[in-house]
DNA sequence: AACTTATGTGCAATCGATTGCACAAAGAGG
DNA sequence: CCTCTTTGTGCAATCGATTGCACATAAGTT
């Protein structure tokens, strides 16, 4: 019943020609060789019969899949969507599919996910999952399998990397509290084996150092993941002390909100008595209670970025490594208050905490 | 230098057996059929080469990929995250990896991806952006490629999929608020191109109804897409009247968040002037001023069905279509409140609007 | 002991597209 | 008019895995 595919060879059949120049009709790369009429003649035959390329056969010969596979530790992560909307837009612009994995941040999966990948002839890798120190890193590197990683990036070189400028970003975030008048301001870090972690950490630090604070006024303490969770954990420990912060600068979104969470158990408000900074800007924090400040970075332009990187090292294998790096901005929003407007709220405690 | 991956002849070789017997060995199905100590030989050659099997070579000769396309509008929606995540968990499970698309809500974007999908040899579809006349759908059947819709379904027969039971939701939606002693509500309904705007709208008709309440006091204005900004423009509308309502179903999370948007607009607050409720249950809605009452729906349970139910009709091609209903539930937070505690919140306004 | 059946393995064709090479025809140059 | 290019197309091998069929050997039957 169901006729099969058409395939070139039923293509050439039709136009009376050999299937090679159908092929060759076909491609856009190397119609030019061929007389016009020829080609108008396959292509409407092609059309005729509703053909479709078959991949896999193309795949087999070639070697390439113009596929690529997108790894993150998990799409629930708001920060994720738009990047691999990013990513998505970009290759399929150039005739690339996309294929999503998510890790759990569990080793053997992401191992195993490695393998199924690269068994399925991928063609590359965008990895948004990476550690500073991470293994499947050094395998694409071994196997030179075009590789870019995103968001994160490794502390060995010879990857390229789409990355933000974190230790600015860190800075950005300590200089508004500065501004503000805060002087104990705690960070809220995140894993310090992620590069983010350690590179947000290291700038609130140098940051900090240079803005003249007094190390006994600063604090960190350390979310072992990016989950609210985590971050809700991590920040109780941070209220318990008598030294109290007036401001935490957080590594990651996530954490912020943990950071709330922790903030409401103690029974202490944002921004009146603490403020509160996240990073990354993720959707919908402009409709929390408070509103969030953050630190936005280039979700869509880092996928977009580490598309293109990627599609270029699979078409020109010699392409050397290199990195992007995005600048990050500071977002004003309701969660961070000058230490006077704060006391002042403090002081008639009946006004309504929030507005808008 | 970099030798070549290394293929089933290579193994059969260094075995001293044939490339079929190998392929029969690392196949867990035939395996049994040849002696175990020849699978065993086979299997540590194929470790010591480090053996990946060529998937698009049996892509070619089998005619499946083992790999499912999932389509959707926009992944950048918060709804979809989960549902993805379900699915790609699920297929991974059974060693099938997922092709991500997003159609941008452009019909030829979605043809032009369909095609791309197609010649790539993708079993089978996950369709997250069917309308409910879905061209591609029509086609997928004439072609009978496996395909699964999700979340959304359409009018026409013939294709499994997974929903949630919106009638019912809608109604529970309705309830909630007849319970709290409102009368005047209003829908915000999304679009009816859409089987879950459709739905959602007949269940709250019909709720409406069979609670017996006026048909004055009920009033409709419809959202053309599920996103915050057409949700402020439709709310809008819904205040510009005399006859204001005082509660708001609305379509979806997102429409209910462009309702936020419009009430401040209007200088209306919530729940003390108009109740809100959601539909779908994104993340961080808790988080929210206020935190939004909302319809869950069972977003990684679809995600894992869909995926289930995709691999059984490409296993299984004579499979029946089939439809799983899932039963969302009410989760009530702080958008909606009585009348009467409304108007009493409303007598001493110098309270805090929202509590914890 | 001869004969049937089961079991384990090899052989070779096949999937569909691509591409180096060969070669015919047409045009250019002397 | 003959040779030398250039241009356009065909031929056939190839990519790697799978699988129907054939066949040899071993096991079981009478």
């Amino acid at each position: 019943m169901a006729r099969s595919r058409p395939t070139l060879k039923d293509i050439a059949e039709r136009a009376g020609v050999h299937a090679s120049t159908v092929s060759r009709a076909l491609n856009p790369a190397t119609a030019h060789r061929l007389s016009a009429d020829v080609v108008a003649q396959i292509r409407d035959a092609a059309a005729a019969l509703g053909y479709r390329p078959h991949g896999a056969a193309a795949s087999l010969r070639t070697g390439l899949s113009r596929s690529v596979a997108v790894v993150l530790p998990d799409l629930t992560n708001p920060v994720f969507p738009p990047i691999v909307r990013g990513i998505e837009e970009t290759l399929a612009a150039s005739g690339f599919i996309a294929i999503l994995a998510n890790t759990g941040n569990d080793p053997d999966r992401y191992a195993a996910i490695f393998e199924r990948l690269m068994s399925r002839g991928t063609d590359g890798l965008i990895l948004a999952s990476a550690r500073r120190d991470d293994p499947i890193v050094d395998r694409c590197i071994a196997e030179s399998i075009p590789l870019v990683v995103i968001n994160r990036t490794v502390d060995r070189g010879g990857v390229s990397a789409v990355i933000n400028d974190d230790d600015r970003g860190a800075a950005l975030a300590v200089q508004h509290l500065c501004d503000l008048g805060h002087r104990r301001i705690a960070h809220l870090a995140g894993p310090q084996s992620l590069s983010t972690g350690h590179a947000r950490s290291r700038g609130f630090n140098r940051a900090a150092r240079s803005l003249g604070l007094a190390a006994a006024d600063l604090s960190t303490v350390f979310a072992d993941t990016y989950t609210r969770d985590a971050g809700h954990r991590a920040a109780k420990r941070l209220f318990r002390d008598a030294s109290q912060p007036t401001a935490v600068a957080c590594a990651n979104d996530l954490l912020a909100l943990g950071c709330y969470d922790a903030l409401r158990d103690v029974g202490l408000r944002c921004p009146e008595d603490v403020s509160v900074v996240g990073y990354n800007d993720m959707p919908f924090l402009d409709l929390l209670a408070p509103p969030l400040t953050t630190v936005r970075i280039q979700h869509e332009e880092m996928g977009r970025q580490a598309a293109r990187i990627l599609m270029q090292h699979v078409e020109k294998p010699a392409q050397q490594p290199f990195d992007v790096v995005l600048r990050p901005e500071l977002v004003t929003r309701g969660s961070t208050a000058s230490l006077r407007r704060s006391s002042q709220v403090e002081a008639r405690s009946t006004e309504p905490a929030f507005e808008a």
